[in-house]
DNA sequence: GTGGAGTTCCGTCGT
DNA sequence: GGAACTCCAC
């Protein structure tokens, strides 16, 4: 069916509908690209992209393009690279904020007193550092933690204030306005180990640019154009900084959604989108709101919950897509039963052919995910939490990034300290002390300091020939960085430290794996070109990619699903104080509760075909069994796009009674968070104490028809690899019994578990 | 200096 | 309920 065309429109602009062809192709000016959830704005943005290049409107090297995540970065990188091939590779200005600001500052590092081989510092080291100069202030660090002064340090550069610009109230947000002396005293300390936080990485490039006109007229010349992701989540310091380097040629496009901020709490500005054409005169403002992802019932529902805030800047999702199920809503008598029944409905969807791989539960806090867990080891279904621990902030790995930054930067002090004494050397704080005003008195590095104090007898033998044997190590290590590929020299290093040995001597259940992460580290590493080329990826791209083959549901947090998608999706916890966070409630009132509800439109648009929506009667919070009322997220679902059911007897009107219950609940006094409702209910309507005949008859289905491995007895040992070690004790079919080492007492499948000979 | 017992505090997280 | 941190005895 093709009609000739006279002039064949370029294949980038294929399939692409009207809003979205006008997104790519209105370059000139600006432009506020308002992109629902599911609405091809990374199509378009590709395509934008593309189109400049294609055209020859500019150079891949003349365009800045922003995201936030490396892996926004990652696919935007792929999709234009499949448009337009190897010239992708001349986009040096595509990346995310602090992987672009980096590459500038490195430029002009020396501008703020640094040198272009500065190190980035991530959370921890900022909070050693912080430390340390809150106990050089003579302040009690009981009352005056560091974190709290970290997390206002962070806050001020978020919003573009150096020390001499912090505002007066501000500085009296910590330590009866000592705050601005101390961010000082951190910054000085940053510029004496010749290190950036990255905050910095922003801050210090604003600096430049308003201090030094030549250097931003330098990249304003450059940068023919500019194109924002996620415009709603920059913070003020991103804000300035963009606005200065699109203010000459006014060519910025910025795309982002007011309906899916919600990160307020970690700097980001709403009202950076908000003001957009303020901000920029004459803005073009482009919706895109046919959306290609969900079914009419699931934008039905998340539009009518986002719909109950105030203060947007309007847009109505639509799709061509017909029919589809309803979102369901499911009130249960308890978390472990949620679980339970998410697990039954999983394996029926896999029975009804679905792939793990498109199946996420979502939840609104970490702690959540536990129920999960523990529920889908025991029936062997295998899943993953996304978030949490991530690979280089473990132990670990940054373990071993800190004896390879003592060797690359002489000035690491912090990578020192990490080192000094792990494996355990018998260098305690005693000696280190000593060391340490040894380094201020001297005024230099610990290094430094540490080899000279071996020449001295100021410290007890032990100590001193153990300091020795560090510093001798280091000086050697030191000496092959040119003569050794540098990841040889880092096994080498990882080797002769002895950090290997101590963790193979370790029996707890991660040591294993932390020698596996180890080697993976080390591996990786042969993909960088030198150490300290290295040592900049892994600050700035903080990322575990671990590809495996088997399927698996995906567990993790609302925050983390943003701009993912799955074909079946379970928001679960939708209890009020849980979900919306009576935490969030208490600190930022209508704002806060705003920011929840796009949490819960974001979350209602991850899903393709099917969203669950699970409520739970009772809930054990910080080992306190809770009794909880539906969330008012749920009262706020249009009626005709979702199905109601309880799994307590009494039915949906049992449902619907706790729910009308809630109103009346809310209209006398809200707060406490956990309110009657249910037990009143209960009362009412006579919930069953005890849970239902027929789930528990579910529960043991797995081991029906499965005769079990062979190859267990009891009195085994055998290693599970969250459990650790254990000693079999009774064995059921599939299942065993075992008394772990660590974790006690646990019901298992056999096929988790590994024997030990 | 190290390990065991007592205590505290618990959110969402990218770079 | 439990990780993570602190304090004290060896």
């Amino acid at each position: 069916m093709s009609v000739p065309v006279p002039n064949p429109e370029p294949g980038y602009l294929r399939g692409l509908n009207a809003p979205q062809r006008e997104a790519v192709l209105t370059t000139e000016g600006p432009v506020l690209v308002l992109a629902g959830a599911g609405t091809g704005k990374t199509s378009a943005l590709t395509a934008r992209l593309t189109h400049l290049v294609a055209t020859r409107k500019a150079w891949p090297s003349e365009i800045l393009a922003v995201t936030f995540t490396n892996k926004a970065a990652r696919e935007m990188q792929h999709r234009v690279g499949r448009m337009i091939g190897d010239a992708v590779e001349g986009m040096q200005f595509l990346g995310t904020f602090h992987s672009v600001a980096s590459r500038m500052l490195r430029r002009h590092a020396e501008l703020v007193g640094l040198k272009s081989n500065f190190t980035i510092l991530d959370t921890d080291d900022q909070l050693r550092l912080l430390k340390q100069i809150i106990a050089a202030a003579d302040l009690d660090e009981k009352r005056l933690p560091a974190r709290v002064l970290g997390g206002l340090i962070d806050k001020w550069k978020n919003r573009g204030w150096t020390p001499e610009k912090l505002p007066e109230d501000e500085t009296f947000a910590f330590a009866d306005g000592r705050g601005r002396d101390l961010y000082a005293a951190y910054q000085a300390r940053l510029l004496a180990l010749n290190a950036a936080d990255f905050g910095d990485l922003l801050l210090h490039m604003l600096t430049i640019f308003m201090k030094h006109p030549d250097v931003l007229a330098q990249y304003q010349q450059r940068f023919k154009y500019v194109l924002v992701d996620e415009y709603q989540d920059t913070n003020v310091s991103q804000y300035l900084w963009l606005r200065l380097l699109a203010q000459e040629r006014k060519n910025i496009c910025c795309v982002g959604d007011d309906d899916q901020s919600i990160y307020s709490w970690r700097g980001a500005e709403v009202a950076n989108i908000l003001r957009f054409d303020q901000d920029f005169p004459g803005a073009k403002v482009i919706r895109l709101e046919q959306n290609y992802r969900s079914t009419g019932h699931i934008l039905g529902a998340a539009g009518g919950v986002i719909a109950k805030n105030s203060g947007r800047l309007g847009k109505e999702l639509w799709t061509e897509a017909e029919g589809g199920e309803k979102v369901s809503v499911l009130g249960v008598w308890d978390g472990p039963e949620e679980a339970r029944w998410i697990g039954d409905e999983i394996e029926k969807l896999q029975r009804q052919g679905h792939s793990l791989n498109d199946v996420a539960i979502l939840v609104r806090a970490q702690f959540q995910t536990r129920e999960f867990e523990d529920r889908f080891i025991s029936i062997g279904l295998p899943y993953k939490i996304v978030g949490g621990f991530r690979f280089y902030e473990r132990a670990e790995i940054r373990d071993a990034l800190a004896y390879f930054r003592v060797v690359a930067q002489p000035a690491d002090d912090l990578a020192f300290e990490r080192i000094v004494n792990t494996p355990k050397r018998g260098l305690g704080d005693k000696s280190l002390q000593r060391l340490h005003s040894y380094a201020r008195a001297q005024n230099i590095a610990l290094t430094s300091a540490a080899a000279a104090l071996t020449e001295t007898d100021e410290l007890p033998a032990a100590a001193r020939r153990a300091l020795s044997g560090v510093v001798q190590d280091i000086a050697r290590w030191r000496g092959q960085l040119d003569d050794l590929p540098h990841a040889e020299l880092a096994r080498l290093i990882l080797e002769e430290s002895g950090y290997i040995a101590m963790w193979q001597a370790d029996r707890s259940a991660e040591a294993a794996g932390r020698l596996e992460n180890l080697q993976e580290l080390t591996r990786a590493m042969e993909e960088y070109e030198n150490l300290a080329a290295f040592l900049d990826h892994v600050a700035l791209v903080m990322e575990n990619e671990q590809s495996d083959a088997t399927a698996k549901v995906t567990i993790m947090t609302l925050h983390a699903a943003k701009g993912l998608e799955f074909d079946n999706v379970f928001l679960v916890g939708w209890e009020e104080g849980v979900f919306p966070s009576q935490r969030s409630l208490d600190e930022g009132g209508n704002a806060s509760l705003e920011e929840e509800r796009r949490l819960a439109y974001v979350g209602i648009t991850r899903a393709k075909r099917k969203a669950y929506i699970l409520h739970a009667a009772n809930r054990r919070i910080y080992g306190q069994w809770t009794s909880s009322i539906p969330s008012r997220f749920v009262g706020e679902l249009p009626d005709e796009h979702i199905d109601v059911d309880t799994t307590m007897s009494g039915g949906a009107s049992l449902w619907r009674a706790a729910l009308s219950d809630r109103e009346s609940f809310f209209d006398v006094g809200r707060g406490t968070g956990r309110g009657p409702g249910w037990s009143r209910a209960a009362a009412q309507g006579g919930i069953p104490k005890t849970r239902g005949p027929l789930l528990e008859a579910k529960a043991s289905a797995v081991s029906v028809g499965n005769p079990g491995r062979k190859d267990v007895s009891v009195g085994l040992r055998v290693f599970h690899s969250k459990f650790g070690y254990g000693k079999i004790t009774a064995i059921d079919g599939n299942k065993l019994e075992i008394d772990f080492e660590k974790a006690g007492q646990k019901r298992v499948l056999d096929s988790f578990i590994e024997l030990v000979t």
